[in-house]
DNA sequence: GAGTGGTCTAGACCACGAA
DNA sequence: TCGTGGTCTAGACCACTCG
């Protein structure tokens, strides 16, 4: 049973490791070998603490940060259990703030050519999964540069949830995004948002508005905005392939650092 | 000052919240209050301790807790700064594994067409980020249902580095996918994958390939996989928008849950 | 050298889950 | 009822940073 002097006095000896990691790095090792398997059991911490001279702080230290990796998961009263032989990794795409959603827009004005408050239809109520005689404020207009002679860059239509519709701020050139607007006004944040990429040929009166030839490749990309989970926005644009195209990045992501 | 049997008794009074969690809470009140403002220092670990009549390992543990949110730095000798007045919050797509990235994959087999060692032309390096005679290996097919006489889902085209091209396991028909071929072959993992999504029109060839009408419109697909620095693959595949839609979902994510 | 956070010990009581 | 993890205390030595 060491005196604390003595195990201060161990930690000198080697002082580059501090014991908790060695016993993280030794527990992830026999649970990579099988010993606890996954879905086991790790032993109990005074079990542990015992059987390796270290007093409860240091072994739970290392359990929590096997537990950060994601390899364990504990229960008061049941124990310490085994839900992964590796740290748990993924690849995220990873955004500060919903703008990068669609950072294109920045420094860019949207003409508003319509507004008005709808009942959508049967089309129109799939894309905004609203039940029947559901209210929407359906605002339509054009994406344009920042001179106004600039070419068009999307057709753009827009759907809010008529609870969420009252927004004072609402301009004839909206700035920035109606789900900003509404995170402002209501005090709520956006917690989800989906995403759908189509191709489409652009013609007739879409051509016309984008300038571009009839038959032309194009892009139309789908935002539903979510709080919790109750849907509060839809927006559809519509981008000419010519001057548009959709990037993202994935990295490998490894929990708890 | 607090025995510990008193200290416990205050506990069974107010049994639902620990104390280090009611710290925490109260930190990141006064924190919100610019007290101490961002870029300041909060007072050492046993001033707090003082004040609070609490012991270090709950006053650790309240600051580790801000830590985690993104609150907090600390570094030894010098204290506790705090970097952000409010919790560290990021949206996020999220996969377990790449092949989410495409998932319409699965239960589709390629029908390779080409394989070849090449040199890229001027077109071709620009999308390989190829210095001038570097070589690549080139596989071409088309990507069918299960059964031989589905209609074709899309045509690929792949690229894999001379350095990751001798891959024992590439066959006439490919069930899997490459970088995981690679990944195997050559103990590495993926760390990146970037990927570019544009709008096309489909003709000639191509649209006969795909068995759609001359002129339909398509989605191009380019995925880059990255091995640290390395580019080690790039993929592309050209979909018809009448067959292919490519959805995502972000999420609202709080560092330290 | 003084003070910071990082590490560690030896105790203790509690809430929870299972037998 | 018993053992688990969750919480907490009082005290200690260390490495690091700074004046």
């Amino acid at each position: 049973m060491p005196e604390p002097t003595d195990a201060s006095h161990a930690d000198a000896l080697a002082p580059s490791t501090p014991r908790h990691l060695d016993l993280a790095r030794s527990l992830m090792q026999e649970i990579r070998n099988g010993h606890p398997p996954v879905g086991g059991l790790l032993p109990p911490e005074l079990e542990l603490c015992e059987r390796l001279g270290m007093s409860r702080y240091a072994v739970r230290q290392a359990v929590q940060k096997l537990c950060s990796l994601g390899m364990l998961t504990r229960q008061a009263g049941v124990g310490t259990r085994v839900v992964s032989a590796t740290p748990v990794s993924r690849y995220v795409q990873s955004m500060d703030d919903l703008g990068d959603l669609a950072r294109y827009a920045q420094g860019t004005r949207l003409a508003v050519s319509t507004r008005a408050r709808i009942t959508p239809g049967d089309d129109l109520s799939e894309l905004l999964r609203s039940a029947p005689g559901e209210k929407w404020l359906h605002i339509a207009g054009v994406r344009h540069g920042r001179e106004r002679k600039d070419e068009p860059i999307a057709l753009v239509d827009m759907y809010v949830a008529a609870p969420y519709s009252k927004l004072p701020k609402l301009a004839e050139e909206l700035t920035v995004p109606i789900y900003t607007l509404i995170e402002e006004q209501f005090g709520v944040k956006v917690t989800r948002v989906e995403q759908e990429i189509q191709g489409l040929t652009i013609d007739g009166d879409n051509a016309e508005a984008l300038r571009v030839p009839a038959g032309s490749a194009g892009l139309r990309i789908v935002r539903s905005y979510y709080v919790g989970p109750t849907l509060v926005e839809v927006t559809t644009g519509i981008h000419p392939a010519s001057r548009f195209s959709y990037r993202m990045s994935f990295q490998l992501a490894r929990a708890g650092g």
